[in-house]
DNA sequence: CTGTTAGCGCTTTCAT
DNA sequence: ATGAAAGCGCTAACAG
C-alpha cells in the first residue's frame, strides 16, 4: 500500500488497562457491564479512554464473543425509490443505538442472494433483513439454520421460515384495478416494471379482476423487466396505446411511472382524469403535488423497514420474541387523476 | 438471544486442513496465494472448501491481518435521490470484486462525522468515501493521520487531505443563473434545500451572478433547511410569489423541486417557458420526460462514484496513485423549461 | 512449495 | 468487585 501509515499505533484495550493499573478485562467491563465495576474505577477508566481515544477493534470483539454489532440488510436493488424510503426506516430505528449496517445490493440475482446470506451468517452478524429478494425458497434452508434473527419483508402467504413483515401486493393491485373500474373506466393498462416477486403478484391482482369484470387483454400489459423510471413510464404508455388506441386508464406499479404517463398523456392531448384515468403505486413525495395530484396505492415501507430493524434489536437484546408475521397492510389514495365516484 | 442455535458448530480452516492432512497455513494460502500452492494440492483444497462449505471467518482474519475488506462510505443523508446515483456509482465499481460496503448516515451533523471517520478508520477499513459531508475542516486532521485511501467528493477548491473528486458547484450555479439571465427572465428566484456545504455554494454562485446583473435581492431567496423534495418545490414557490409576485423563472437547486415549481407555475396559470421559465439541477430522470422537459444542470454523480471505489481499490491492490484531484465538470442541459436564446 | 511458531485484541470461564 | 489463563480463527514471519 502506498498509503501512509497512521503514525501511533492504536490504542489497545491494554493501554488503557495499564495506564489505569487494573488488568484489560476490568476495561473491557467498563465498556459491556459497566454495573460490575465499582464507581469510582469506572470513571477512572471511562476518562482514560476518552484521553486516549481508545476505540475497540470491532474485529477482535467479534472474534472473542462470537458476536457481531452489525446488521446485514439485503435488498435486491438499490435504484428504486422505494427502497429508500425501507432503508430510511431501518436507518431511523437504529440510529442512536451501537449496531451498524452492512447494505448489500443482490441485483435481483438468486444465486447472489445465497451467496451474501451465507457469508452473512458465517460472520456472526447480529441480525439480517431481506427485503423483497427473489429466492424465497431457496433460502428457507439457510434461514432455518440461521443463529440470528431473520426477518423478511415479502408478500402476502408466501411461505417461509423466519419472522415475516408481510405486504399484500395482490390486495393493493386488485383494489386500485377496482377503483378504476367503479370510476368507469373500461380499458385499463397496466404498466410495469421488474418482474420479480413483487411486480408479478401486483399484475397477478391486475388480472384478476379485469378477468372477472370480463375486460383482460393481454394487450393492455405493458412492462419491461427493469427498474422503474419516469422515461419508461412514458415509453410503455405509449407502446400500449399503439395495440389498443381505446385505453383510458392505467395502473401503473410505482409512481414513477404514473408520472411519466401523466406527461405522456398531456403531450398526446388527453384530459386527465375525465378523458383518461391514472392510478399509481407507493405513494411517493410527489404524488400529492402533482397537476392534477395522483390517486395511489401506499405501502408503508418506512414503517417495513423501521420494524424490521426494530424486531431486530429486541431479539438480540433478548426481548425475545415468537416468529411472527406482521401485515402492515394498505391503502388507496384517492386523488384526482382518476374520476369522482359516481354518486 | 431466543434464537435457534445452527445445528453445527461451523467449519474452520483447521478442520479443512485436518481433514487435507496439511497445515492450516496451506488451507490458508489456497485462499489468498494460490499461486504459492501446488496445482494437485490446491485443486484438492478447494473441493475439500467446498464440501465443507467453509467460509472463512472476516473478524479473525481482519484481526489476524489487520487488513479489512470492507469500504466505508459515509454520505450526509440517504434521503436525497442524488446520493442514490453516488451509490449505485460505488456499487457498480465493487460488484464483482471481494469488498463489502458499509453505508453510514452522518444526518448532516459535523460531531456524528467525527465520531463514523473514527470509528471507520479504528476497524483497519480498507478505504473510506466520504460524499457531501459537513465538516471538511473538522475532519482533515483525522484523514492525515488515516492509512488507508480516503476519497471525498467535495466542492472544487476546499482544501483538505486525501483525494478529492470535485465538482464545482458555485460555477455551475452561475452558468445556470446566467443562462436563465440570457433567455430574458429578469426576476429570477432562488428555490433551495438544505443549507449543506453544496447548498451554499449554489447559493453563492446564483448570488455572484444576479449581483453582477445588478437584479439580486434577497427576497428572491427561498429556502428551508431540509431534504428537498416536490412538495418543498410547490410550497417554496408560493412563499415566494408572496414577497415577489413578478418572479418570471426559478432556478432550482434539486429537480425535486423543479418539479414541484413546474407544477405549482401550471396551477398558478403560468406558460412556461414563454411566462415563467425553470432550470433545475442534478437531471434526475424524470427532467427529460417532463412536460415541457427540464433544463437542467447535470452532475456527474453516478461516476463520482464509480471513480471513488476506482480509486480506492487501485490504491489497495498497490496500484498506487498520489494523491489526486479530479474534477468532473458539469453540463447545462438545455430543454424546454426556458425560452429559447433569441437569435 | 509447505510448515512452525507466535500473536492480532478482545472476551470467556473460572477463581479469588 | 477484580483478575489470570486460555483461546476465538486466522495470518505474518521466518524456516526448511
Amino acid at each position: 500500500m502506498p498509503v501512509r501509515r497512521g503514525r501511533s499505533e492504536k490504542t489497545t484495550l491494554l493501554d488503557v488497562a495499564t495506564r489505569a493499573g487494573v488488568s484489560a478485562i476490568t476495561v473491557s467491563r467498563v465498556l459491556r457491564e459497566p454495573e460490575k465495576v465499582s464507581q469510582d474505577l469506572r470513571r477512572r477508566i471511562l476518562d482514560l479512554i476518552e484521553d486516549m481515544e481508545y476505540v475497540p477493534d470491532q474485529a477482535a470483539r467479534a472474534l472473542a464473543s462470537r458476536h457481531n454489532s452489525t446488521f446485514g440488510v439485503l435488498v435486491a436493488s438499490l435504484t428504486n425509490r422505494a427502497f429508500l424510503s425501507f432503508m430510511q426506516g431501518i436507518e431511523e430505528r437504529v440510529r442512536d443505538t451501537s449496531f451498524r449496517i452492512q447494505y448489500a445490493n443482490t441485483h435481483n440475482c438468486i444465486e447472489e442472494e445465497k451467496r451474501q446470506v451465507r457469508l452473512l451468517l458465517s460472520q456472526n452478524t447480529a441480525g439480517i433483513v431481506l427485503g423483497g429478494l427473489e429466492g424465497i425458497g431457496a433460502l428457507s434452508d439457510l434461514i432455518e439454520r440461521a443463529n440470528c434473527p431473520v426477518v423478511q419483508v415479502v408478500d402476502v402467504g408466501l411461505k417461509t421460515p423466519g419472522t415475516v413483515i408481510a405486504v399484500d401486493h395482490i390486495a393493493a393491485a386488485a383494489t386500485a384495478t377496482r377503483h378504476l373500474l367503479k370510476c368507469g373506466y373500461r380499458s385499463i393498462a397496466l404498466i410495469g416494471g421488474a418482474m420479480d416477486e413483487r411486480g408479478r403478484r401486483r399484475t397477478q391482482g391486475y388480472c384478476q379482476v379485469m378477468q372477472e369484470a370480463g375486460l383482460f387483454d393481454e394487450n393492455l400489459l405493458q412492462s419491461e423487466n427493469a427498474t422503474t423510471t419516469t422515461q419508461m413510464g412514458c415509453r410503455l404508455l405509449r407502446r400500449a396505446m399503439k395495440l389498443r388506441p381505446d385505453i383510458d386508464a392505467t395502473f401503473c406499479q410505482n409512481d414513477d411511472l404514473a408520472l411519466g404517463v401523466l406527461f405522456e398523456a398531456q403531450r398526446m392531448g388527453k384530459n386527465v382524469p375525465d378523458d383518461f384515468g391514472i392510478c399509481g403505486y407507493n405513494d411517493l413525495d410527489f404524488a400529492s403535488v402533482m397537476e392534477p395530484p395522483l390517486t395511489t396505492v401506499r405501502i408503508p415501507l418506512f414503517e417495513a423497514g423501521y420494524r424490521s430493524a426494530d424486531i431486530m434489536i429486541r431479539c438480540v437484546e433478548g426481548k425475545a420474541m415468537e416468529r411472527q408475521v406482521i401485515n402492515l397492510g394498505f391503502e388507496l389514495i384517492e386523488r384526482r387523476t382518476t374520476r369522482r365516484l359516481p354518486a
